[in-house]
DNA sequence: TATTTCACG
DNA sequence: ACGTACGTGAAATAT
């Protein structure tokens, strides 16, 4: 067998990845998703076939025709997406830096370049494989050339693979035979207009027999359909040009060296710097190259001698600006072991030419280099360090005023990321590229000089943005109101949960019975496969498919299917228990502490709006709306001698469009009363206050949601059950009751989309990229999204500097009493008896005047002996 | 690792 | 013609 070469059709396959691959943009807001679908179907084609020489063929953009005398027919090509075009010259930069060879012609389309190189490559002996995602090259195939065509199912690619003989089996003709094919049926993607009244069946039944249109034409009397017989003799004028549009070369003349489309290795230095600058971190992994040296790091000096140290922390002390990090003692320890062992050391970094890396070593011991770390950070002007409240759990901070958290302030200035870690920052704020293997020591320089550099650059873009308040007076007190949250935690009872697990279970075997007997089968009721199958296959259940692996088994949608049956009821009630029990009753005994508490995280980089996540476990969604759930709630208890005390905001959000909107009616009402949804009905609706009947006050509750969300006819109709236009009738009827609202709402988007984000009352931005797409899915997204953001995200600044003078006053009065929790809108403290009249006043005069709206902000508050109680 | 479902605001 | 409500996280199953 002879070399091999691989062909890409570099526009068809970029064109597929783009459409295959959902939305990525990199930190720059360059789209990336089309180049590296590109990229994962070509290492795939490159792993599987491993060729000896690899050549991509593009067009060349300039207005060119495949054929000059038929202009027309190729002058209707719908426009690039702005979002992909922009992606070609990447692409194309990209294979550049791996060594990997481009064809493109001016006058010749790939389609044609692909053919001739198939075709010389194939006469000197080769195999060929040709990738392309459009099924025209199936006229290229042969014994010793493959079509394959890449089809990107749900995430994964699977490749169809056509030799000459499989077009024949496929398609009932041969490859050569396949052009005629199109000729006749035409093809509109490719403006080829084909035989007027010919369709794929047609066309392929007369193909099979004649072998091409001109046989076909000479035997048009016998023609089966008397109707493709007439339509072939009238057009034949049009079939013979389509022929030849149809028809890709493989006799072009262009020069082609095949030695430099050899294979070297596609894993440089330059490509590698690419990969990084497009953020494709899972490709990263493919290289084993070291990128090239950066001058930074020679200043890096890793200390392991304790004089030495004792220098540098005595030379630290009062610095302008100290960047530091703690880190573990990674390497080739056991997990076991590494608890006990400590801190493998810090990075320190007080000028561009001081930085180290002292570890615990010898006569350097970790608890006394972190006691020389609190004391630093409380000498120096400023401490800078990537999650401050994380190395807490190591250091205490001298002066939290001093503090600037890198991770925080790189949330604000884009907080659409996923993480933040100081790799990240030192390429997007320093445009450095930190080698993946580095020695440990030198990530820690890395990591502390990035923080003593980023720090001054990100607080200049801050207040560029106008975010420097909100960064330094309620972004960086909030980190130690978190920290002292956790450390809090929230007492739970283990046993009373280890009994109600048992309670559910009991249920559940109960319900697992019913459910198998019901069926006539026993399966795996949490497998939504498996129970489409029984629901809708065995027992013939109306309704079909709904998500692209199969059936839709999720609660509403069962409900809608067949409120009827007996079973649906019963799985959906196990569905209740079993997610309980999980989750809940044994998912949250495995995190208590031996202080009987649980101190989950509260992350303060998550969330794209301003709010705070909880993980591990998520004590923000326990449940409540279920009275079965709620009892969880039973569990969450003071201890001995404080009670619990919980306040939330009375509709904050919508308060808040009231206050930014400045609809007077709105700001009116809520000066007014307080069921704001039956104002809403009684205004929208035009009747009486008092005689707003149910379902009026549930609709108007729920297109105060939707305007909430960012209101759209179709999503409201999903929440209401009801018709698309009668919801639209709602939303148009809310507007004219309320036209301050639909002026802001229009607004927000207009500025969104000129400005490219939107802002918070408290200056907190969040970026819409997703109003610049071409596609309308995304950008109504985007115009959802913008009118939401300002909106829940002013929503988390009150509540973060209510949090912010709630723990201030709590600590300030020396009181016993603690934050334990907040739920985006209520937070909840455990407070020590004889200090609640004290802590009430404070937590309302807090909460309530976090920030000074035209509607006043109000809230609920409550005691209790336990958190269900205290709701 | 991705998908589905469901808990919360 | 397109096909969704906004923001999260955990567990279980499928791949």
């Amino acid at each position: 067998m002879g070399e091999k070469i691989v062909l890409i059709d570099g526009h068809s396959i970029l064109n597929r990845a783009f459409y295959g691959i959902p939305d990525l943009t990199n930190a720059e807001g360059l789209h990336t998703n089309a180049v590296y679908g590109f990229l994962n179907i070509m290492f795939k084609i490159l792993e599987e076939e491993k060729p000896g020489y690899l050549t991509v063929a593009f067009d060349v953009h300039a207005p060119t025709f495949r054929h000059e005398m038929f202009p027309e027919y190729k002058g209707t090509r719908k426009p690039m997406a702005e979002e992909l075009r922009e992606q070609v010259p990447v692409i194309k930069e990209v294979l550049t830096s791996m060594g990997i060879t481009i064809a493109e012609c001016p006058g010749l389309e790939a389609d044609d370049i692909l053919g001739t190189l198939s075709r010389r490559c194939e006469e000197q002996g080769m195999e060929v494989s040709v990738i392309s995602g459009d099924r025209d090259l199936l006229q290229l195939a042969t014994e010793h050339v493959k079509i394959r065509i890449p089809k990107t199912k749900q995430g994964r690619t699977e490749v169809e693979d056509y030799y000459a003989k499989d077009v024949l089996s496929r398609y009932q003709v041969t490859p050569e035979e396949f052009i005629d094919l199109k000729a006749l049926m035409g093809d509109t993607a490719d403006n080829i207009p084909g035989v007027p009244g010919i369709g794929e069946k047609t066309a392929t039944k007369i193909i099979a027999q004649y072998h091409s249109i001109e046989n076909a034409h000479d035997h048009a009397e016998e023609l089966k359909p008397p109707r493709a017989s007439k339509a072939i003799v009238e057009h034949w004028e049009l079939a013979v040009m389509s022929k030849e549009l149809a028809t890709i070369k493989v006799d072009a003349d262009f020069p082609y060296e095949l030695e430099g489309a050899m294979l070297g290795n596609i894993f440089t230095e330059e490509a590698y710097a690419y990969f990084q600058k497009l953020q494709f971190k899972n490709l990263l992994s493919k290289f084993d190259v070291t990128a090239p040296s950066n001058k930074v790091e020679d200043a890096f000096l890793e200390i392991t001698k304790a004089d030495e140290a004792k220098k540098i922390l005595e030379e630290a002390k009062g610095a302008e600006c100290l960047g530091a990090c703690i880190f573990k003692d990674a390497e080739n320890v056991l997990p076991l072991f590494a608890a006990e062992a400590g801190i493998g050391g810090i990075g320190l970094c007080y000028g561009r030419d001081r930085v180290f890396c002292i570890r615990t070593k010898d006569g350097i011991d970790g608890k006394w280099l972190l006691e020389a770390l609190s004391g630093l950070s409380g000498s120096v002007s400023r401490f800078v360090m990537f999650d401050i409240k994380a190395a807490m759990e190591y250091i205490q901070i001298g002066q939290k005023e001093n503090c600037f958290d890198a991770a925080v302030a790189a949330y604000l200035l884009n907080p659409l990321k996923n993480e933040y870690t100081y790799e990240d920052v030192a390429r997007e704020q320093l445009e450095l590229i930190i080698e993946e293997k580095s020695p440990l020591w030198v990530k820690a320089c890395y990591e502390a000089y990035t923080a003593y550099e980023a720090s001054d650059i990100m607080l200049k873009k801050l207040k560029g943005m106008r975010m420097d308040h909100l960064f330094t007076e309620i972004e960086m007190p909030l980190v130690f109101t978190l920290y002292d949250m956790e450390r809090n935690g929230v007492r739970a009872e283990g046993e009373a949960l280890k009994i109600y697990s048992s309670q559910l279970g009991e249920r559940i075997t109960e319900l697992e019975k019913e459910i198998y007997d019901e069926t006539g089968e026993r399966f795996n009721i949490n497998s939504p496969k498996q129970l489409g199958v029984i629901l809708f296959e065995k027992l013939k259940l109306p309704g079909g498919k709904k998500t692209k692996t199969g059936y839709s088994t999720a609660a509403n949608v069962l409900e809608k299917l067949a409120p009827d049956y007996p079973v649906i009821h019963k799985i959906l009630e196990y569905r209740q228990y079993t997610k309980l029990k999980s989750t809940y009753a044994d998912g949250l005994v495995t995190y208590i502490q031996e202080d009987g508490r649980i101190h989950g995280k509260f992350n303060q980089t998550i969330t794209a709006t301003g709010r705070i996540s909880s993980t591990e476990p998520n004590l923000q969604n326990i449940p409540v709306r279920m009275e079965l759930g709620r009892l969880i709630r039973k569990v969450f208890v003071p201890e001995e001698g404080y009670i619990f005390l919980d306040a939330d905001y009375s509709q904050i959000e919508l308060r808040i469009l009231a206050h930014c909107s400045g609809d007077e009616r709105l700001i009116e009402a809520y000066k007014e009363k307080s069921d704001i949804h039956r104002i809403t009905a009684s205004q929208v609706f035009h009747v009486p206050f008092d005689e707003v009947t149910e379902l009026q006050r549930r609709n108007a509750k729920a297109v105060n949601f939707g305007i909430v969300y960012g209101i759209s006819a179709f999503g409201l109709s999903e929440g209401l059950s009801i018709g698309w236009k009668e919801a639209a009738v709602y939303i148009d009827e809310y507007f004219r009751t309320y036209p301050g609202i639909k002026l802001f709402l229009d607004d927000t988007v207009k500025h969104a989309k000129k400005m490219g984000y939107v802002v918070t009352l408290f200056g907190r931005r969040r970026p819409v990229p997703e109003l610049s797409s071409s596609n309308f899915m995304q950008r109504s997204f985007g115009e959802r999204v913008a009118m939401n953001a300002p909106i829940q995200g002013t929503a988390a600044d009150i509540i973060k500097i209510a949090m912010v003078g709630v723990n201030r006053r709590l600590k300030e009065e020396k009181l016993k009493s603690k934050l334990v929790l907040q739920v985006h809108d209520e937070l909840l403290i455990e407070v020590y008896k004889p200090e609640l009249p004290r802590v009430q006043a404070i937590l309302q005069e807090e909460m309530e005047h976090a920030a000074d709206l035209d509607v006043p902000l109000e809230i609920d508050m409550h005691t209790g002996e336990n958190w269900y109680e205290a709701k």
